[in-house]
DNA sequence: GCGCAGTTGCAACAACGTTGCATCAGAGGG
DNA sequence: CCCTCTGATGCAACGTTGTTGCAACTGCGC
């Protein structure tokens, strides 16, 4: 058994997606449920094309999964981070406590997954005199502990 | 008068670029020479648009410096970031002390300029069980020194 | 000055993401 | 239950950033 960072949250399944979609003013659509619940299911940030071939069998459109993330982010349904491969990632927000804190994340050189470590917060250092700092991002590049124990054994 | 967290070498003008290229096991052309001049004296880091621009005048192909930064790169003249925008920058390594330092890094929301915050070292904090990091990217996105003058003015 | 391996320029390609627009459908009101 | 309106979707085309293959060129050691 493995550490993950962030377990799959155990209400997944009890979550009332439309009605959580509704209450930020937008309309609970096939393409919004299946985008969160795929997120809400992942354990770590999904890249757009992660989150294509997990909808495959659905035959939404490249752009509509687009948009989608997009307003998840925007919604407070989701993080959105920039990869060291240039793609986005989009991570679920806690569902538990919707303001989204700043965390850090881990990138695995094997297996390309990044993790939201929600344990670890982050906040700015000291800037040089005029500096304001207003988001922080971290990131740490490694090797995540289901990569570690496979080159092990 | 505003701080600049990476203020230009004043050695710069000094710098035997191509003792330095050939020390590396390269050969000094025109394109390298004027990649890292031009990194040198920047001030912040670039993107591969900014160099373009910046050597228009000498009308070397774009993939040539695609090419000359990653070389930089590799042999240990310059560092490189993923830029919130999704694009590559490319921030001089110090010349005074080769061994690069991993720091943290700030970008302006306003004028987008990328700097280098030397004087702020980051290190790895402590991993979930199993997580073993490598090198860390940490990025405070916020308002330069200058932009918030800008502003005030 | 010669020659070779390292560089460059050109063209084509690939990946990721965005924009415009016509069509469709969720959700509230009758 | 049906209507309607506006938000959402699908499609096609496009933009930007970066990469690859290959022939031609050139820095630099001899």
């Amino acid at each position: 058994m493995w550490s993950n960072p962030r377990m799959t949250d155990n209400q997944t399944d009890t979550v009332d997606w439309p009605a959580k979609i509704r209450a930020v003013g937008a309309r609970a659509t096939p393409a919004r449920l299946a985008v969160l619940q795929v997120l809400a299911g992942a354990g770590h940030a999904l890249s757009h094309h992660d989150v294509e071939q997990a909808l495959a069998a659905e035959g939404f459109d490249r752009v509509t999964l687009y948009r989608v993330l997009d307003w998840a982010v925007e919604s407070g349904f989701a993080h959105k981070i920039i990869d060291a491969d240039r793609v986005w990632r989009f991570g679920q927000a806690s569902i538990a406590a919707p303001p989204h804190r700043e965390h850090a994340h881990f990138r695995c050189e094997a297996c390309g997954k990044v993790f939201c470590l929600e344990d670890i917060p982050v906040q700015a250092p000291a800037l040089p005199a005029g500096f304001s700092g207003k988001t922080v991002e971290f990131c740490i590049t490694g090797q995540c502990a289901r990569c570690d124990q496979d080159i092990k054994e």
